[in-house]
DNA sequence: GTTCCTGCAAAATTTTTGCATCAGT
DNA sequence: ACTGATGCAAAAATTTTGCAGGAAC
């Protein structure tokens, strides 16, 4: 499958970050720093407890609960991330892209792994179906659920 | 745009979930019973809450919230009920044809309202995608985000 | 020196579970 | 009667908010 991401689009992402934030008269703390930091280096979405955790597991001081929620909802307001609800009852969270290129995910109902996926066809209906509607859209989201491709081969059926 | 439900779709949706509930086995209780009906009666998803305020309103008694998700349950096991997530924190539910007949929705920033969308184009599109995919799909959800009709009528911008 | 950010704790929300009781088959 | 269904209350889990102290600009 086509690479969702690369490295060098995950640093230009969090130099945009830091800069939008700054340009927004907010300033630079350490809890959302770390959260900008970490969130660059996703391929994918985290929950805000992974976020939290890997905080922890990371040296220096692990920020708060709620200063990684309120972190993610700064972001959120200036569209650098994306919130993503992928079923159950927690949100997930990973970096908008400026320039709009997104992925979608599949969530493997045996491991509860998430695969992002990619998917030009699809994006190419989803805006032919959107000039047709008289609703006015501005974001999208796909969600995929099933078996991914590990579970699927420990065990036929 | 195409209708989304008949009322004859609904009424056959409230026979065969109850003849699914009884070929497990299982009894029919007031609550659930309710729960079914009035989801018979939806052209699209509610939350528990919901659910649980439209059963206060009628005659007969009132059933606890921990029934209605029980119910929901249930129902979501024997694929009866399509549980769908719109983002917020509420979980939504709505009834899944046996014939794999669905449609998405679409969600306002502004009113919050919900609405139906269903499109072939592309329904095909996300098909031809499943197939390229290492990921064996059984579902799948599509949420716009946005403004709808009329909310982008009420103001301009 | 302001004003924003952070952390802790408390609150609010949504959903799940335990348990005794009631009801369907 | 047996076993599942229900209701209430308590528990869990997730997210939000209040407030005091600390940090950035």
């Amino acid at each position: 499958m086509r690479r969702v991401t690369t490295a060098r689009e995950r640093a230009d992402w969090a130099r945009h970050a830091e800069a939008s934030i700054s340009a927004a008269g907010l300033r630079a703390g350490g809890a959302r720093k770390a959260v900008v930091d970490l969130l660059a280096r996703q391929e994918c979405c985290l929950s805000a407890q992974e976020i939290r955790d890997a905080l922890a597991a990371e040296p220096g001081p692990t920020p708060g609960m709620a200063s990684v929620y309120r972190a993610l909802d700064t972001l959120a307001d200036l569209h650098l991330v994306h919130r993503v609800d992928l079923g159950g009852q927690v949100a997930r969270f990973e970096p908008a892209r400026a320039d709009g290129e997104h992925h979608h995910h599949a969530v493997c109902r045996e491991c509860g792994g998430v695969t992002p996926i990619g998917d030009d066809a699809l994006e190419q209906a989803l805006h032919g179906m959107a000039d047709r509607l008289s609703f006015e859209v501005d974001a999208h989201d796909i969600t995929l659920h099933g078996r991914c491709a590990a579970c699927a081969g420990r065990g036929e059926r």
